[in-house]
DNA sequence: CGTGTGACTCGGT
DNA sequence: GACCGAGCCACAC
């Protein structure tokens, strides 16, 4: 895609952002579930680096990506707030943490 | 071009 | 459940 190389991004991080963008509303998916949805279950740390490089800050809910095992990742600051986001779309939070039943299925 | 690090994950102890 | 080590991809040095 041109896209990526407009934004120095690679083929694989463009994915993420496509499939990130794609969680449906009231759920949230995990570094190794998007890595796997792309077919590099191995990857999941690539897909944490290509969030944090994120050029489409607002445009990609980074928010709604969170670790395997519910818990969020030690994120900046802001973190906290959108969790209350996530909450306020229907997400179920357990204190800082996603329930299972929440995470999206690719 | 080799090494180290990271918004990660998994399996074994 | 917690700790430790190995494996994975991309990037900075």
């Amino acid at each position: 895609m041109a896209q990526e190389d407009i934004y120095h991004i690679s083929a694989f991080a463009f994915k993420v952002y496509d499939l990130v963008i794609r969680i449906p509303k009231g759920k949230v998916s995990s570094y190794g579930d998007i890595a796997r949805a792309l077919g590099e279950p191995g990857a999941a740390r690539a897909v944490g680096r290509a969030l944090n490089k994120n050029p489409f800050s607002p445009q990609v809910p980074c928010h709604r990506v969170v670790k395997s095992n519910g818990l969020v990742g030690g994120f900046f600051d802001g973190y906290n707030k959108k969790l209350r986001l996530l909450k306020q779309e229907g997400v179920k939070i357990k204190q800082n943490r996603v329930a299972r039943e929440c995470f999206y299925g690719f």
